[in-house]
DNA sequence: ACCGCTATGTGCGTAACCGCACATAACGCC
DNA sequence: GGCGTTATGTGCGGTTACGCACATAGCGGT
């Protein structure tokens, strides 16, 4: 059942308007995405670009020490390899699976040349990138003065958001990893988070159970980021008729 | 002596093609920017874009109890309006005038007709907005592992580099506050500086000594922003030639 | 020359996080 | 169904930065 993985399933293409779509829809393919891939390496040349579906990708810095920091999550809301239009080609970070899935890749040549049209496709991409910068600016500045509990809040619900579901296979050595913290951090903070009942978890995985709550208690960095991914894409290409409604999630 | 401001004082104004600026110059309006000026608030709509010349400008974010952080410096090396032509309009963070003096702006509606001819200024300021990115992405990246010490060194550095000098003119308190941290850890940190011979500083006027050992000494973060910065604006449209040599500093 | 303001220096005690060492516990495999 | 591996729990000392309180010092105005 091939279905099962629609393109449609990531908001951005879904975003498209006809006439886009169709144009880059025989040139979408479905690619695996195990966990630990490197979609593309620092300062490395993009060959594709990636709309992932039911899988996140990281974009990660790595420090000349092994230190890592996330810089920002991508999933089924975006795209990987903005450098690409940007006209850098290449970035100083890397992208990193971090949750094993699916998603679509296409070919370099073939997004410049869609985003060079000048139309749909590069605003809808653009505005994608702004609101990329708002999320990590808010991880700088959530960096700077949040807590490990209050980081690993923002981070359980940016993630979730990005796989439309309440429930993560992730352990916390890999968490630890992308907040650029300590594993035990991470395990106190998770520890805090079961015991007041809004998460519960076990051996790498971790369920929400209740999420207006863990909302409440995370810091605004997490409600800048979602008002600004929804001011932005929300509404993408205001009076144009979308193929689709691509908000699957109300 | 009016040459004494010239809109090609901005690295970014000056990598445009000929007819480019020739298009803008009649338009551009010098503008005085004094300290603490915000150039726009957060969430605001812009009605110019600013090209600072003498003068740097922090993009600040500041949180609901009054913390701030700063998420990336701009000089007279780019521009300050990017959501306008990214599509957004508007961002969560604020401009703030961190070292007085003048710059250029040109009215929103006008760069945005110019970014829509989708030439080469839709190219340069895109690259621009990448080398911005890197900028954020590495501000994320030391608030998470560096040192007071080092942030300090990494955030001379950058602030220099926009100026094109050796001093400037800047308190510790205000320091302090693009960094986030307290007045006190820059006092101290600068101390350690001047200790070294690295920097000499009074009352607000700080002047490197040793910029070779001060770059020594500062974590990778300032070199990675560097490199990206000249490696994305320093060929601006290789090939296209420029009605003036840019780089007035080799 | 004095006074007042602003900038900088310094010394606490405290909180958060780090690095390390090691204990426990769940799962997968043969 | 035992065993190794991987994930999680926990305790400890050390470091960094914080918040606060206050001391000093440069600079401008009258």
């Amino acid at each position: 059942m091939q279905a099962l993985h629609d393109p449609l399933q990531n908001r951005l293409l879904a975003a498209l308007p006809e006439a886009e779509y169709a144009r880059l829809l025989p040139h979408l393919e479905l690619v695996n995405m195990p966990l630990g891939e490197a979609l593309y390496e620092s300062g490395e040349q993009l060959r594709h670009v990636y709309f992932p579906t039911t899988s996140i990708v990281s974009l990660l810095y790595v420090l000349e020490n092994g230190a890592s920091a996330e810089i920002a999550i991508v999933g089924n809301e975006g795209i990987l390899g903005i450098s690409l239009f940007m006209g850098g080609e290449t970035t100083p970070s890397r992208a990193i699976v971090q949750s094993a899935g699916v998603g679509f890749r296409l070919r370099a040549k073939l997004l410049k040349d869609e985003f060079n049209r000048a139309g749909p496709v590069l605003h809808l991409l653009l505005r994608y990138t702004q609101a990329l910068i708002t999320q990590m600016t808010q991880t700088a500045v959530c960096n700077r003065h949040h807590s490990v509990l209050q980081q690993l809040s923002r981070w359980l619900l940016l993630s979730l958001d990005r796989l439309s579901g309440d429930s993560l296979a992730m352990t916390q050595e890999l968490i630890a990893n992308m907040l650029g913290v300590r594993r035990e951090g991470v395990t106190e903070a998770a520890g805090e988070l079961q015991r007041a009942g809004l998460i519960r978890y076990s051996r790498g995985h971790i369920t929400v159970l209740n999420r207006p709550a863990l909302e409440a208690m995370t810091c605004e960095c997490y409600r800048v980021v979602k008002l600004e991914f929804d001011r932005l894409l929300e509404s993408v290409a205001p009076g144009d008729p979308k193929h689709m409604l691509g908000q699957s999630q109300p």
